[in-house]
RNA sequence: GUGGUUUUAGCUCAGUCGGUUAGAGCGCCUGAUUGUGGUUCAGGAGGUCGUGGGUUCGAGCCCCAUAUUCCACCCCA
């Protein structure tokens, strides 16, 4: 039988124990500041009827999304239908009919629709678990990575984005990294598209000055006058993105640019209102950025739009995002329900901090407190005062284990206290037959023998 | 989805023009010294060169396919 060389598919990876402990630092650290503003959790299957989550994410979307195969009698049920299978479409959509989760706000819309008799709005809840896309892997971007989102539904008040802004600052602060939120409104964008050339050239717009950074002024107006748009449109185009100043400088300036876009306008004052209400919190260390270019692409968006870049580091890519959505439960039959929501990327949240080392001292530690090593080989000894031994130290809550494999009876000692330096734990408890106990500090080195009330309240601190 | 890139010992990587038995550092194991880890010394194990084909007297090196890594687009957390 041919050997089989393991492998796991492309874009997924395994954690091992020091990268499960540093993952769960990050999430309860999310969690806890969720908790802190009062929303509730709620988890939700892993996969979802491909209808509710088709046509949500626009087409790159769904091309992305993972089908799931169906079971049972597929094969038959479609050699003996009637219908013909025209085109790859079709036929993918012949034998399938769920999908993996593609994000957290979609599900969420489905079941806010479902249980809307249950729940009281304004509903706030969080939700952190995996998600899957069938992207291109690259560095911090896989196929299976997990989303942190909390979104408030069946509100339109602005308050609830000055709550969320607070937590992006919150949460990064607390996990130490340094970060800008930008922030833009889609309705601002749809009074510049209006503005420039027309509603309906929002989405090409949009995609033009999302490139600003990269490929500079010349190469949007290259790029926008291949798309048939004329020189008088192109420098309004730029004569409204490029404005300076600070955000409420900023803002005035594009209010004269936007008079005639009464969505532009409405865009500009819920800007206006989260600047004026952050800038006179007692919370000013916000890094908040209004950036007329960020457009983000998950096509629910309506309003408000967030998103966040580490400012150290070489991962340039957002480690989180989020805005406001006016109708996603529309399609699932309920209208008039506004959600706004955001969503910490927790793959990327890990990587920035590894690579800035900044993952407290303390998640290395070792799964044992103590080590007990006995001075001779374990069939040697009477085992039942040693067992006794361990069990006390467990009652009292110390994590502690027994060398349990077999020493060189000339260096009893030596495999012992290196499996446990190697393991990181901190302590090697040395137990003779009839003689008193040795406690061995690894870190130190010191070592002195005690009695085991001494022992338990020293392992306790 | 488009274009490129990576893959050789547990890890990080060398490997010339296609030429005998594929190397280094670190790690690992064994032994020596102290009933007790890290230092030192001596010795040792470990590779189907990502996988499958092909060209050749001969392939780690050339050709094709495929997987994988990373990068630029696209898009996104």
């Amino acid at each position: 039988m041919a050997k089989e060389k393991p492998s796991i598919p492309k874009g997924t990876r395994d954690f091992g124990p020091q990268e499960v402990a540093k993952r769960k630092y990050i999430l309860n650290t999310i969690e806890k500041v969720f908790i802190k503003y009062g929303f509730m959790p709620i988890e939700t299957p892993t996969m979802e009827n491909l209808s509710t989550l088709t046509g949500k994410y626009g087409d790159e979307g769904d091309k992305l999304l993972f089908r799931i195969l169906d079971s049972g009698e597929t094969f038959e049920k479609i050699r003996n239908s009637k219908s013909e299978i025209r085109n790859q479409n079709e036929f993918n959509n012949s034998i399938t009919e769920k999908g993996l989760r593609y994000d957290l706000t979609v599900p969420f819309a489905r079941y806010v629709v479902m249980n809307r008799n249950e729940i009281t709005f304004p509903f706030k809840r969080y939700q952190m678990q995996p998600v899957w896309r069938a992207d291109r892997p690259q560095k911090g971007r896989y196929r299976e990575f997990w989303q942190c989102d909390a979104d408030v539904v069946g509100s339109d008040s602005l308050l609830h984005e000055l709550d969320l802004i607070n937590i992006y600052q919150e949460v990064f602060k607390c996990l130490g990294i340094d970060v800008e939120i930008k922030i833009n409104n889609r309705k601002i964008l749809a009074g510049i598209a209006e503005v420039v050339k027309g509603i309906e050239h929002l989405n090409t717009i949009a995609v033009a000055i999302d490139k600003l950074d990269k490929i500079g002024k010349e190469g949007v107006s290259k790029e926008l006058t291949e798309l048939n748009f004329t020189e008088t449109e192109i420098a309004t185009l730029f004569d409204i993105i490029t404005i300076k100043g600070t955000e409420t400088e900023m803002l005035e300036v594009l209010k004269v640019k936007l008079q005639n876009s009464t969505e532009g306008l409405i865009g500009i004052e819920e800007l206006n209102f989260i600047f004026k209400q952050i800038n006179s919190s007692t919370n000013q260390l916000i890094n908040l950025k209004t950036d007329f270019s960020l457009a983000r692409g998950l096509s629910y968006y309506t309003g408000c739009i967030f998103e966040v870049v580490a400012i150290n580091g070489s991962l340039r890519s957002s480690i989180g995002g989020g805005g406001r959505y006016d109708n996603l439960t529309g399609n699932f039959g309920l209208d008039g329900v506004s959600g706004v929501g955001i969503s910490f990327g927790l793959d990327r949240i890990y990587d920035v901090i590894d690579e800035l080392k900044l993952f407290p001292e303390t998640l290395s530690q070792g799964s044992s407190k103590v080590l007990i090593c006995a001075n001779d080989s374990i069939e040697n000894i009477e085992l039942a005062p040693v067992l006794q031994l361990l069990s006390k130290l467990r009652n009292e809550g110390i994590a502690s284990e027994i060398y349990s494999e077999k020493i060189n009876v000339k260096k009893p000692l030596e495999k012992p206290i290196k499996y446990a330096s190697s393991k990181k734990i901190a302590y090697a408890l040395i137990y003779t037959e009839n003689e008193t106990l040795k406690l061995k500090n690894l870190t130190t080195g010191f070592q002195e023998e005690l009695t085991i009330e001494v022992i338990i309240e020293r392992l306790q601190d």
